[in-house]
DNA sequence: TTTTTTTTTCGTAGATATACGAAATAATCG
DNA sequence: CGATTATTTCGTATATCTACGAAAAAAAAA
């Protein structure tokens, strides 16, 4: 699964909220300043180019919808941040949410469970 | 309900037939010689005028769906017959349908069950 | 810091779509 | 048979879309 980027994810954000959207309906749901159709409909090509978003044509127009679900693509990332920052250790990932009070022991159980299913590493 | 062209029905038919289609699905659909798109879109909007189509837009493509079913039309259109060349009587339809070999005994029950739902007349 | 790569931005071109209306045809009415 | 009205045809205008690519900006690598 590749990187997205800052921009390119809050697009996709706004792709999941929907479940199913026109470049413009994108447009219409980004916060002043919006940026020019056309530099919109780049970064969502870009999304579906790297396997994000696919594409359902009503005659000349996109209707897009996300590839790749929400859930899979939260587990993704909180196991590229684990192993980039904290040696990929999850007891070090935890103990550092715990120090920073970002997280209760209560949220922890849950969590080490949800991090167990994690487990078996994806690509890069 | 208003009447349909022979035109319009035929376009109706197709509309029905996909349960929804671009105006380009409907010209793709029809025979050779395929009318100009324009022809054919104003034949759909007409559709649209008279309340036997709606359509869903996606950006600016339309894709439009039938607003009354096949089976209420095919009602309207034997009522309507009826009362224009059988002096509105169903008994003088079915005879005459007898006559001509156009249906059997058989028939004639499940059709005449079929015509007493439709006793409630309809507008014009 | 310098170089290289990636991302971002957005204009232009080309492909469709619909809106509108005028002219030709066909159907209806008196 | 006219006259009137409705249908059909289709061009033109206009609005969007997507494709493509160049240039600027940002990020990553060396």
């Amino acid at each position: 699964m590749k990187e997205l980027t800052q921009n390119e994810e809050r697009v996709m954000r706004i792709i999941w909220s929907k479940g199913e959207a026109l470049v413009r309906d994108i447009l219409e749901a980004l916060p002043e300043p919006q940026p020019p159709y056309t530099t919109l409909a780049s970064t969502v090509k870009s999304l579906e180019k790297k396997g994000f978003v696919k594409y359902r044509a009503y005659g000349s127009t996109y209707l897009y919808s996300p590839k790749i679900t929400q859930e899979d693509y939260s587990r993704k990332s909180v196991n590229s941040l684990v192993k980039n920052y904290f040696e990929g250790s999850v007891g070090n990932f935890l103990s550092f949410m715990v120090k920073e009070n970002k997280i209760s022991d209560k949220e922890i159980e849950d969590m080490q469970k949800l991090i167990d299913d994690m487990d078996k590493p994806e690509e890069k």
